[in-house]
DNA sequence: GTACTTGTTAAACT
DNA sequence: TAGTTTAACAAGTA
């Protein structure tokens, strides 16, 4: 699942790809995950990408073209892939050295640049979205997300206001984008081991020093995870095709069954605020 | 065939 | 009102 450092690794490696190449043409099939279709690839033929920015998992494409954006999410199962290569005659890519066809039959959306570079959209369920939006919109879409643990001015007084007064898990809170941008179930499952909390506790019982774990852990389980490009489970794919690395550092997530690294105890899967959830029953408490 | 998977949101609760 | 929980979405796997 695309989580912050599974965006973060696109969105770096499509800054180096893309930007200010002219786009050629687009072509997209009809489908709800292209917000509107037909001023997409009406308006982007001729504009280049200037920036590409991240709030979250929401990817923001700049254009030279004015009050012009591209909104890209994930979700769940979105791949965003650079091919630097003219297609074969028959029309598409064979990516051999990452196991890869382009388009294949869950891309959606291909952005072909001047100079015969490619852009592919795909997205097995559908999730997703890549559509235009305004600065406003823009805006109003960042507005929507909570602090990011990577972000320099994340301060552990942020995280202690959250955890207060909330009835609610821990698991729930941290998934909450609204009041902690970045993290999906991989993530937190991962924190929340690393802290020594069980994700089902509710989160005004923490004590201060179990704060301070799930402060320092989000930002270091993050940062770490962006450097190694990721974690790829099923479906996630770098923006050049590769998978990502951080599956293996994985202490909790899908280790069910099998033994923690730390105590040696099984692991076990449950299911808190209806998502599958990770825990060593050892460790965490 | 049935249950289950997930990021986000809208609707339904408390 | 605000916080919280639940269902829904798609399409694939077990």
């Amino acid at each position: 699942m695309p989580e912050l450092p599974e965006v973060e690794t696109v969105r770096r490696q499509l800054r180096r790809y893309i930007l200010q190449k002219p786009i050629k043409k687009v072509r997209a099939e009809v489908s709800k995950i292209i917000g509107n279709e037909e001023a997409f690839i009406r308006q982007l033929p001729g504009v280049s990408f200037t920036d590409i920015q991240r709030t979250g998992k929401l990817l923001i494409f700049r254009t030279n073209k004015p009050n012009t954006n591209v909104l890209c999410h994930l979700k769940m199962t979105g791949q965003l892939i650079f091919v630097d290569q003219e297609p074969k005659a028959g029309g598409g890519h064979s990516l051999t050295s990452v196991d890869l066809e382009l388009p294949h039959k869950h891309t959606h959306i291909d952005i072909i640049f001047k100079d015969g570079s490619h852009l592919y959209f795909s997205d097995m369920r559908k999730f997703g979205y890549m559509k235009l939006a305004s600065d406003d919109e823009v805006l109003r879409e960042q507005k929507k997300f909570g602090i990011e643990p990577i972000a320099p001015d994340f301060r552990y007084e942020d995280v202690a206001s959250l955890f207060a007064k909330r009835t609610t898990t821990v698991k729930a809170l941290l998934l909450n984008q609204k009041l902690v941008a970045g993290l999906g179930n991989i993530y937190v499952d991962e924190v929340c081991f690393k802290s020594g909390v069980r994700p089902d506790r509710i989160a005004s019982t923490l004590t201060s020093d179990e704060i301070k774990k799930i402060f320092k852990f989000s930002r270091e389980v993050l940062q770490h995870a962006v450097e190694v490009g990721g974690t790829t489970f099923y479906s996630f794919r770098r923006a050049d095709g590769k998978k990502g690395g951080y599956q293996n550092y994985l202490q909790v997530f899908q280790r069910d069954g099998q033994p923690c690294h730390t105590c040696g105890t099984t692991i076990i899967k449950t299911k808190v605020t209806g998502r599958g959830t990770h825990i060593c029953p050892k460790c965490q408490n």
